[in-house]
DNA sequence: AAGCGATATACGCTTAGGCGAATACGATGA
DNA sequence: TCATCGTATTCGCCTAAGCGTATATCGCTT
């Protein structure tokens, strides 16, 4: 990643694109495991894991390793403006008809008839109120 | 530019850069000729028209000629999100040390002895508290 | 230890977009 | 009309970063 002047520029780099648009509506509100980002999204798993991978180096999201599975959850920026910012981003996506379906694939892919977690034991998305458990780089 | 599929990805994409978001900083207020945009900033002014170009293909900007010279102003999104996260990003600015130079240079560009309006009979800055004169696509 | 499943990274290619230098455009004034 | 000045655009080059494919890594299980 390229190295800031301001450090607005990494948090608008960070929105600045339509999967990490996604994958950040995903995780408003709940940490979520790798294999739901790609059965939502419908994208090859490297893709996905790139991008998460940008949010990390970002600063935008912890991890947390449970066995096979890695669950990926957002963080509050510490800078106030940088918090407000990503809030009304996330309010602006909720509205979107598009992002409204991937909670609706979300839905059906942990809890629907046939869903991962009856297919390979996938681990179920809890709501994660507390902040980083671990915090990565 | 490219198309976008999200609209916020478009505001975010025009954010991302140093030299927009000094630009963006020293329009919040007043609409401002790009002569002291190339003096403030001190950059060539090829530059600093590349990147007022891609603010108005953004939607971001509107401009007045006034003779020779072009003025440049902020337009406010019509989107109350896009607005929000544009105001947060413009008190952000403000508090940033290196961005308070500019307005200092500005002043001094302006109001100070040998000014530009001085040398060159340079426009003086006015405040512009209504929106919109002439809207650029 | 070996194999497997979930995730991450490396590789090669492609594109958006940044830059400086040169040049084109458009309004004014001689 | 012609020169000049402020601004915009074009050109060629370069880098960040996107993509798909292939492969590496890491836990778990047997």
């Amino acid at each position: 990643m390229k190295a800031h002047k301001y450090p607005l520029e990494r948090l608008f780099r960070a929105l600045a694109d339509p999967t990490r648009l996604r994958l950040i509506n995903l995780m408003a509100e709940q940490e979520i495991c790798v294999c739901y980002f790609v059965e939502v999204i419908d994208a090859p798993q490297p893709k996905i894991s790139r991008h998460l991978a940008y949010l990390r180096r970002a600063g935008m999201v912890a991890t947390r390793r449970d066995g096979k599975w890695m669950h990926y959850r957002l963080r509050i920026p510490p800078d106030l403006h940088a918090a407000s910012i990503l809030k009304t981003t996330i309010d602006a996506l909720r509205r979107d008809k598009e992002l409204q379906l991937d909670f609706q694939r979300l839905n059906k892919a942990c809890c629907g008839p046939r869903s991962l977690v009856q297919l390979i034991g996938a681990p179920v998305p809890v709501e994660t109120n507390k902040q980083s458990i671990r915090a990565n780089s």
